[in-house]
RNA sequence: CGGGCUGUAGUAUACCGGUAGUACGUCUGCUUUGGGAGCAGAUAGACCGAGUUCGAUUCUCGGCAGCCCGACCA
């Protein structure tokens, strides 16, 4: 793409208001544009990299079985009643107020669609398990929306459910899941901790993946060396102050206990009959006896998320985007009368993703903003350097002198 | 939802109970080009409502909005 042609400008500085890394980059570069607290628009290059987290959001949860669908963000009051959420709904979610006195509201959450649904097609042994997924937006009024993408009152999030004959079955496929989770987080180039929680109102206790952060709203107990992990929320009084004091001990390994501050980017559940029971989802087995089908749950914020990458991956100058979600990988500036034009189209041609500074701009300018969008490599051609081209990774200050072959070469493979 | 701070051009800010100023941005033209260029011209602003006052952007009250702390967070 032509920078010169991309309709959002970059920013000088950041919006006073904000204080949160991921607010003040991505509204400065031009990522989002900022509607009200917590509701966002994704712009050009905010939605690339919303798509490409996706994609790999949909790759992982393909490979586990998960079927995509797309649900409604209206929902029928009916449901809701069934589940007897609706009142809680209302209370917490007070958001959808325009419809209060209607038979229907945004979704902060889709259980009540999702159980119907698979009502409508399940109904032997024969059909489990299976599961289904969405990548849609949620409606929540939270009352406090804040640090930019990190909690907000519009978000998307990818919620997929798995049905089962039993609870065994479920534990198999949560712990399927649990590993796509934090293979899917790796991928994204982020170190995602696998967290024991509460399951609030939906089961016992639950698995968070947490990336810790300074900037993260958890507060997480985790051993040094092991994966003993969990949130401060169901720990016992006793050994948080053992910790504090530097004196906790990992139940599993005798290693030293550690607190951090985590952002909670997934949450898996194991929900059991607790939607299955209202809606009396049920199955026939092998004997014919009808039985209750047992159901998981597993969110990724998906907003958040890509919050999350500009709040762990930026410098001072800006951001700094891991190649698998950049929304492009190479910047071409040319600079000083240069023309970068053929090399654009080389590239075009290639299939590397390209972001053509050709702007009529001082080299100050461009080489700021190049910073501030952070793409993964910096091309830089001008008359000083001939017919090389120099060649920047935004994570190093290495410069490397290239040809129009090697560049080709060096970007084009992985 | 409780507490704190803050609302002035697109952004960042200044001053003031009496004509709202600057920088950046944006637009026009010319000159420029290795870390946010120069000159000339242009553009654009007091969150909303009530009160006090001859007069309110300024003071008071109420609302709304934004940020931060806390509570909450399927």
């Amino acid at each position: 793409m032509k920078q010169s042609e991309l309709f959002v400008k970059t920013l000088r500085e950041a919006p006073k208001d904000e204080e949160s890394a991921n607010a003040k980059l991505l509204l400065r570069a031009g990522f989002v544009d900022k509607v009200m607290a917590g509701v966002y628009t994704f712009l050009p290059l905010g939605l690339r990299v919303m798509n490409k987290i996706e994609t790999v959001i949909r790759e992982e949860m393909n490979a586990i079985g998960g079927q995509e669908v797309l649900m409604p963000a209206l929902q029928p009051k009916e449901l809701w009643a069934t589940t007897g959420r609706w009142e809680s709904f209302e209370a917490l979610y007070k958001v959808t107020s325009h419809f209060k006195d209607t038979q229907y509201a945004l979704g902060p959450t889709h259980e009540e669609v999702v159980v119907p649904l698979a009502k409508k097609f399940i109904f032997s042994y024969k059909d489990l398990p299976f599961s289904v997924y969405q990548i849609q937006t949620k409606f929540r009024d939270e009352a406090r929306p804040k640090s930019g993408l990190l909690r907000g009152r519009e978000f998307k999030m990818k919620d997929l459910y798995s049905y089962h004959e039993g609870p065994e079955d479920l534990l198999k496929y949560y712990e399927i899941a649990k590993k796509a989770y934090s293979k899917l987080f790796k991928r994204l180039g982020l170190k995602s901790l696998v967290v024991e929680a509460s399951g609030g109102t939906f089961s016992k206790y639950s698995h968070e993946f947490q990336v810790l952060s300074p900037s993260g709203e958890d507060v997480i107990y985790h051993c040094v060396k092991g994966d003993f992990a969990k949130n401060k929320e169901i720990i016992e009084p006793k050994l948080i102050a053992e910790i504090e004091q530097g004196k906790g001990v990992c139940p599993d390994c005798g290693g030293k206990l550690m607190s951090s501050t985590g952002i909670e980017v997934g949450n898996i559940f194991q929900l059991n009959t607790k939607y299955s029971d209202p809606f009396n989802l049920k199955y026939k087995d092998a004997e014919g006896n009808e039985k209750q089908v047992y159901m998981g749950c597993y969110g990724i914020g998906v907003s958040r998320l890509f919050g999350t990458i500009a709040e762990v991956f930026h410098d001072e100058k800006g951001l700094m985007w891991p190649e698998q979600v950049a929304p492009f990988k190479v910047h071409l500036i040319e600079l000083n009368g240069a023309s970068a034009k053929k090399l654009y189209a080389e590239l075009l041609k290639l299939g590397v993703e390209v972001l053509y500074d050709d702007r009529d701009v001082s080299a100050g300018q461009k080489l700021n903003d190049a910073d501030l969008i952070g793409l993964p490599y910096r091309a830089v051609v001008s008359p000083k350097t001939a017919k090389k081209i120099e060649l920047k990774a935004r994570n190093s200050n290495a410069v490397k002198l290239v040809d129009a072959k090697t560049l080709f070469r060096l970007l084009s493979k992985g």
